[in-house]
DNA sequence: CAAATTTGCCTTACCGGTTAATTTTAGTAC
DNA sequence: GTACTAAAATTAACCGGTAAGGCAAATTTG
């Protein structure tokens, strides 16, 4: 079933003049008389002409596409970061062909092929949390595909990034637990393979030496999925929690960790902040009205996909090769509400 | 900047044959000698080619694209459903183009346009709250485009459709509502325009009436932007409860309306459910861990993206005029948790 | 009034891939 | 060696739009 369109050549043989002229008309070529202009511009609302535009990018070598890779567009993080992404593309004039990687590395190679061979003009891309190997990435990228990491980032591929500032949440957050005054914290973390995991360590260890409080390794969990499933989660819960000495207060460091862990724990009967705190990052808009209402770290999402469009955008068009990049950080904003609840005033 | 790229005439350049002998033996014709393929496969492999998907679609007339309109991504229902879409859609080979109403009727015009400008060769979409007029859809669906509605559906363009029992859910939830014993149920919806809005509604005022509670047509509030902006819900909220005869619980209809209706009862200062009980469609995933827990009506999402788009496609690969449609009525739950626990516990 | 310039449109080639029509090549038969 | 056929490859047209270059008619210039 395929839905014929009016063409250049309708309009043409409509008028009894050639293709070209009516394309330069309604290019509003300086070649093309008034008349010739109004009468073909009268034809083309008449018949409600639409350029092709597979036409045109092939002819221009185009697409005015943007493919986006994130890992899913299911959690309250992404999906203000694609909904920044499209109002940015949407007003450019661009689409947004969005793929999801469910944190495979597989499905992020095969979705990046899938991309650049649909034709894109840019790429998004949020690493999964599975991604060691760049190597799909730097070939399209060396071949001239721009690039803008978002999110999870790499500094193997020279391009423009835009990241939240993981660190400084991290150790925001992280001393906003000691100053409550909980020191047996713990630490639920993605996959160490991903840059916002490392910020993040690094954010929370540092808030932690500062404050002389000894880090127990066993309190850092990784979850090499990045909570894709629930039982790495469990797992690790199970593993800090079930044991004689167990934290006090849990930092977590991603969205799905930290929505995931609250319902957990909650399933495993124990009491926030009375029985353990907690604190991460996520940007649900429910955060003020969990049970309890959840201490977080904010990253600025929406913001995030805008900038990152933008810069994509700027890459695309740029007349000159660009070879100075830029590292976006922005903001994050750590609020704390009753899931970290001061010790005293509970204990 | 573009992004140069191998195409069939460097591999007949390489080989010293002719780009068709090059075609063809990618397409395995009987044309071409066991040679040629083997010498045309190997050349292909070693050159990274990847055929021009622009030439490919404007020499066939499809794009493998499917355009999506929903009012906004930042949603759990339409995240979820979003999904759902994008699964399918990948395993079939075609990408999806997305693009947000906001519950904006011009938006979803401009939008429709913009989509099928860049050609597409289907369309899913769930009408925005402001949608009236559904000229801008039938012109396409009558030079045919197919056409797949979800959610928000319309009786005006025959079409395949896939919603959620509406009706059902709503009875279902009124019916549990009246059943803990409350008796003064405000009704707090979406535009009367979209369909979702009449379905729900009407189960609502069955379960009532099928109870001999007679119902204070005050007590239905209507978001004629579905929410979009907390100002309207929060407008139905004060006078529903600034009022000396208030409901004792309140049936939300729709995602956005019910987180936001949670949030603003926490501000407001009311007590869930002892000053006033709340249930409302939601497909939070974090409906169990909310203050209090939230009882919800919740949809089956991620399966109405994917039939959606199985049906979608469908339409599309239809070698034969489809002249028989179908309305999909996926089943909805009712999931009672503390926020409208029996009035008789807790009064 | 012829030459020079401008105007307005047409012809043609191209983007990359596909395919119908055609030609070349190779092989077989007589 | 000619005739015929099958196999293998080429040429050319096409999808729809774009744009360089060409050309005839109209207008300006000296």
């Amino acid at each position: 079933m395929n839905f014929e369109a009016v063409t250049i050549k309708d309009i043409a043989r409509e008028l009894g003049i050639s293709a070209s002229a009516v394309s330069k008309a309604l290019k509003d070529s300086y070649e093309i008389s008034e008349k010739t202009k109004k009468a073909v511009l009268e034809c083309a609302k008449r018949l409600n002409y639409r350029p092709n535009p597979m036409a045109q990018s092939l002819k221009r070598g185009n697409s005015k596409s943007l493919g986006i890779v994130i890992s899913t567009i299911d959690n309250n993080f992404f999906a203000q970061v694609i909904n920044g992404m499209e109002s940015v593309a949407y007003s450019k004039n661009y689409n947004v062909i969005m793929t999801q990687t469910h944190e495979s590395y597989d499905l992020e190679v095969s979705n990046v092929q899938h991309l650049t061979i649909r034709a894109i003009d840019g790429l998004l891309i949020s690493l999964s949390n599975e991604t060691r190997d760049l190597d799909h990435l730097k070939k399209l990228h060396d071949k001239g595909l721009p690039i803008v990491f978002f999110d999870r980032v790499t500094d193997e591929i020279e391009t423009h990034k835009v990241i939240a500032d993981n660190f400084k949440g991290a150790y925001e957050a992280t001393n906003s637990l000691i100053n409550a005054g909980y020191r047996k914290i713990a630490h639920i973390t993605s996959s160490p393979h991903v840059s916002i995991t490392d910020d993040r360590l690094n954010g929370f260890r540092l808030a932690m030496s500062e404050n002389n409080i000894p880090l127990n390794e066993q309190f850092v969990k990784y979850c090499l999925h990045g909570g894709r499933d629930l039982n790495e989660i469990e797992k690790a819960l199970t593993e800090l929690l079930c044991s004689p000495d167990r934290p006090d207060a849990l930092f977590t460091a991603s969205d799905r960790i930290t929505t995931t862990t609250l319902s957990l724990l909650h399933k495993m009967g124990f009491k926030i902040p009375d029985d353990i705190a907690l604190l991460g990052f996520t940007n649900t808009s429910l955060a003020d009205v969990l049970n309890p209402s959840l201490s977080s770290v904010y990253q600025p999402a929406f913001e995030m996909g805008k900038k990152a469009t933008e810069m994509l955008i700027g890459l695309i068009e740029s007349k000159r090769p660009v070879t100075e990049f830029e590292k976006v950080v922005l903001p994050t904003e750590v609020i704390i509400r009753d899931s970290s609840k001061p010790v005293l005033v509970h204990k």
